[in-house]
DNA sequence: GCCTCGATGTCAGTCGCTGACATCAGGATA
DNA sequence: TATCCTGATGTCAGCGACTGACATCGAGGC
């Protein structure tokens, strides 16, 4: 490694490169490591060779550096459903949907959502965060839905199902001991949600 | 009105009646007239009567004051669900517990429900805890479920339907121009549920 | 080489929330 | 009746999340 790159990495501070990526990277060891409560914000910012008052430049609170992604979760789900070919029942678009988000749930990014949901999971005020993100998320696809011609209550009910079928999908994803890749869990789930409500 | 009433009326102080109902009062009214975020937890207590350790040693938090009587609709939903004919379909008997919760939900309390909910919407962070109170509603039920011997998915997944069919009845309560009661209400939200799945 | 502009730092302040300790009112007890 | 005990409340000090105002820095355009 040659000593500019070394001065490069090394000099993660000020006007260093990605300082969102660091704060967040920072932020979700922390978390892990001593807990959300028993992290401060100046704790991160200063791991990350930045101030408090950046922090909050680049994330509106201190739970939201673990939601940073859920932008592009929304728009990669979005577009999948809106791709989804006119004459697919919407149930069946909501699982192209949800199929499209596999560029998100790739075995790179596995370990690191691994860690991620352990640390949601273990405080209250994360898990509250992380409904209303996923109530935002079937909120959009049920406007995606109605942008196709399906009515209400249909279209918020298929994007309720939708984001049950992606729950259950994602909680086996994270799981220790999976081989299955997200596509497989992806249509596994909607399977069972579908002999479930048959039966 | 006698002079003593006067007197104790006039004197909700330190040590005065229903300390707790006092703070949940003062609490809404003052989110409803000038907005939760505007609203400082010392404003509260002083309108109260008392000081801000008093209201942390009652409630949780600054938002808990208005989700104190969640755990009695809990236990409502709970005991209705548990105590339906053992020969009744798990959807059968979430249903009962809907309507047992016809007990809090009645003509009384729609004023006070109404301006609650309308406070709640107006702010993101209360529209968290809303969502996770539904969330804790969903598990209590599932778990009850899973008592009266309904396996899984169908007890959680029963459970999450209930809870859709819930949000659709208490949106149409809290409604304007709505002339209808809780339990028409439980029943025709339930009814178009039925209709939408069976399709 | 200067200027502009966006990103960052600094500082002071408000408010949510907590622990430790003091105080008060009312009921039990001697 | 005087005393004590207990639970509810008050007081105080302090931490940490978050914000507004203003200063500073670095990179690119002129």
């Amino acid at each position: 490694m040659s000593a500019a790159v070394i001065a490069i990495i090394g000099r993660m501070t000020r006007w260093g490169p990605d300082a969102r990526g660091r704060l967040m990277k920072s932020a979700l060891e922390l978390y892990a490591k001593r807990g959300y409560d028993q992290t401060t914000v100046a704790e991160i910012a200063e791991r990350a060779g930045l101030t408090e008052r950046t922090f909050f430049r680049h994330f509106a609170d201190k739970k939201e550096v673990l939601f940073a992604g859920s932008n592009d979760l929304r728009d990669l789900l979005v577009r999948g459903v809106a791709g989804a070919p006119s004459s697919a029942a919407p149930i069946e678009a909501v699982a192209a949907g949800l199929l499209a988000a596999s560029a998100v749930f790739n075995e790179e990014r596995r370990d690191y959502s691994m860690r991620r949901q352990s640390v949601i999971a273990a405080n209250a005020e994360l898990r509250e965060r992380e409904l209303i993100k996923l109530a935002a998320l079937a909120s959009a696809i049920a406007d995606t839905l109605r942008r196709r011609g399906v009515s209400d209550p249909a279209a918020s009910l298929t994007a309720e199902a939708g984001i049950a079928v992606f729950r259950v999908a994602f909680d086996r994803w994270v799981a220790a001991h999976n081989e299955l890749g997200w596509s497989e869990l992806v249509r596994g789930s909607l399977a069972e949600l579908k002999a479930l409500v048959a039966s």
